[in-house]
DNA sequence: CAGGCATGCCTG
DNA sequence: CAGGCATGCCTG
């Protein structure tokens, strides 16, 4: 894994503490009890947001109605910046990011796991697609993911099992959200090199867009950006809705996506909740075809070392944002490579230490008692497989032992 | 040479002629006969411009006198529209091109000729960077060929061997310029992602920067930008002024630069004429030391095949700019590659026909005689070893050979 | 800072 | 469309 290029260090977040002083952050073993508790008053399977604030009033973009996005689970404020050392560089070289930073501080992450809910809402994408090198998308059921070209027309069907009578009471919400913890709060936004390239359109500064001449965009200054579709009626003998979604920037955009991976999510939503949420990764590049097998076949070979992380993947595993907890003097000891690690212990293996992936955290957890070590190991394990520092190419069949590769160190 | 990546494909400019109908162009005896003519009216060696129109009144940018740039030779109006078959294109997955289209039709083409002139005007690089990897600027004198840093500060020594008293009434002028043909015409500004980061600094859409305090911007909205700095007194027992410039942009940049090849330009001016200059090859990227290293040894494997293009990098040959004379119909034909062509025979062997290395024209010379041959050959070797399609590892001693290698076609 | 990946895009 | 370069930037 040395020598491979992640993903979005060139941002104005900082990224390893080597400019200034911010340093790692430790969990005291208190700071790790608040997360438990947390994590207990929202447990699994399926929690339905408990603050169900979604707009109530008019979902059509560009209202002045305030307009909630996806609650999220109620974790502390603090929950709300995992990443609060961020500084803003002033070197010019580098593209500014849309950190939409005057928003930062009262954004809500949206709720990104999958709920089919009781219309049993699904999301389908064609099979049919080849694997050329530049075949404008394609889907990866194995790493649940989409690859796709900027700016192609990807139909994406969605299915309900017992769909409402009254269609115009629901609609369909596509978003994007950054799928790394350090990025949630960032806004999804196009490129500064794709914006402004004078359409002037209401909705430029989407990224997603839905073809579907319905379709209206929400981006209050304030608020996530997303397409909002009313449902319509599915084809007569089917329970599917299909509809053309377009993405209007790369992942790679400087200055923009910026190479964070992101995450596709779609609600089903009615005037006051949400009943149903899909989410699956994206990838827009220019050529699917080549990324999808790379990722798959690196996929692959780390899913061959391991068996145990299925479970790290139930859709009802809640997310789970771990708020930054302490400052330690020092700088990081930079991560040793471990070439050509043989095969990594399942996660039960105690006494792993674990370094994140843009060396930010250093979280070295003090745990009383077995019971306690495990059930924060399967947290952590589970929190880094949803948010942690995975490398472009994982997927969720292999996340978990990347994971603990990727933190060996330091337990001593 | 197959499969690697020249410069700047990817611009408004119509690429290769497959998205609609515009067709290589052919020259006709008549208008090569024309060429000729105008080189003939302008014979090596120095041609003092033409026409000098440069500023008479004042050299502060934004100021409201009329500006005239520097005079080009003066070829036919055609001369300057070397690239007509452009075609916007609409797609928006490519960030726009600064291609200043409003000035496009009225921008002359700066002279780039080395021009020592009565002064003695002469430009230095320091031989004394160190040439690791990201060594923030380094220059090739083999290349004659700046690698620099985006944003960070460059010395640069300017040396007159008979300094004019009147210290104040001449300045420098640094200015950049596209060296392919295709694209004198657009002037060199900042990308979309670069500029705009809201400093709304006066000459926030330049990238070449001077660090003097004394330097002044020039950018009236229908001029191409340069930085001008007043002369001072040298260091007390030196011939030369030292100045700090920054390049704000890489050549890389999306929707800027775009990887086109620039050239740097310095022009000793006085209140009424231009009366030396100098100019090389910059190279804005990211690893100075790595660019350098490879384009240098790209060059001795080009080098080592050829001794006789020596002449063509001569200061003492003018830049000609060729217009595009006619359309064919019918696609043009893909370039066969020659895998591991043995050294190429000097340009002094007849028969080679040459298509370009963006594949947009397809000039099938026919001309009577052998010396007109001959003339025309030179020319147009000259011509392509210094706007022609040479890839970017190429330098002044390798032109020669790759230019004809790049040619071998369809001659019979 | 050097090695080397990531990723757009050029070439045939 | 596949091969493969070009080039920013991540890693140790
Ligand atoms: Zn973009
Ligand atoms: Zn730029």
């Amino acid at each position: 894994m040395d020598g491979q290029q992640p993903y979005y260090n060139q941002t104005n977040w900082h990224p390893n503490g080597q400019d200034n002083d911010e340093m790692p952050y430790l969990l005291t073993n208190s700071q790790t009890q608040r997360i438990i508790e947390n994590l207990v008053e929202s447990p699994p399977p399926f929690i339905e947001d408990p603050v169900l604030t979604v707009d109530t009033g008019n979902f059509m973009g560009h209202g002045t109605n305030t307009y909630n996005e996806f609650p999220s689970h109620q974790l502390p404020e603090q929950a709300y910046h995992p990443n609060n050392d961020y500084v803003i560089h002033e070197e010019q070289s580098h593209i500014p990011v849309n950190t939409n930073s005057s928003f930062m501080s009262v954004s809500q992450i949206p709720a990104m796991e999958l709920w089919p809910g009781h219309l049993n809402f699904t999301v389908e994408f064609s099979n049919t697609q080849d694997r050329t090198k530049a075949t404008p998308w394609i889907f990866s059921t194995k790493l649940k993911k989409l690859f796709v070209c900027m700016d192609k027309a990807c139909p994406i069907s969605f299915r309900m099992d017992n769909l409402p009578q009254e269609y115009t009471k629901y609609w369909i919400r596509g978003q994007m959200v950054f799928s790394k913890a350090d990025h949630f709060h960032d806004h999804v936004e196009r490129c500064p090199g794709h914006m402004g390239m004078g359409s002037s359109l209401s909705y430029e500064t989407h990224v997603l867009r839905c073809e579907d001449k319905t379709s209206s965009y929400v981006d209050h200054s304030d608020k996530r950006h997303s397409v909002v579709v009313p449902l319509k009626p599915p084809a007569p003998g089917t329970q599917s809705v299909s509809l053309c979604y377009k993405f209007m920037c790369r992942s790679s955009c400087p200055g923009g996506l910026n190479r964070r991976p992101t995450k596709l999510v779609f609600t089903l939503e009615t005037l006051d909740q949400v009943v149903g949420r899909y989410s699956c990764d994206v990838r827009i590049c220019s050529c699917p075809g080549r990324d999808i097998r790379a990722e798959e076949g690196k996929a692959e070979k780390n899913h061959s070392t391991e068996q145990t992380s299925k479970e790290s993947e139930a859709p009802e595993l809640i997310p789970i944002v771990l708020p930054p907890i302490g400052l330690q003097k020092g700088k990081m000891k930079k991560r040793k490579a471990t070439p050509a690690a043989p095969p990594i212990p399942p996660p039960t293996e105690p006494s792993e230490d674990q370094e994140d992936d843009e060396g930010i955290y250093n979280l070295n957890i003090n745990i009383p008692g077995r019971r306690n070590y495990l059930f924060i190991k399967d947290f952590v394990t589970r929190f880094l497989n949803d948010y942690g520092s995975l490398p472009v190419d994982s997927n969720k069949h292999s996340h978990h032992n990347d994971t603990l590769k990727r933190f060996k160190k330091e337990q001593p």
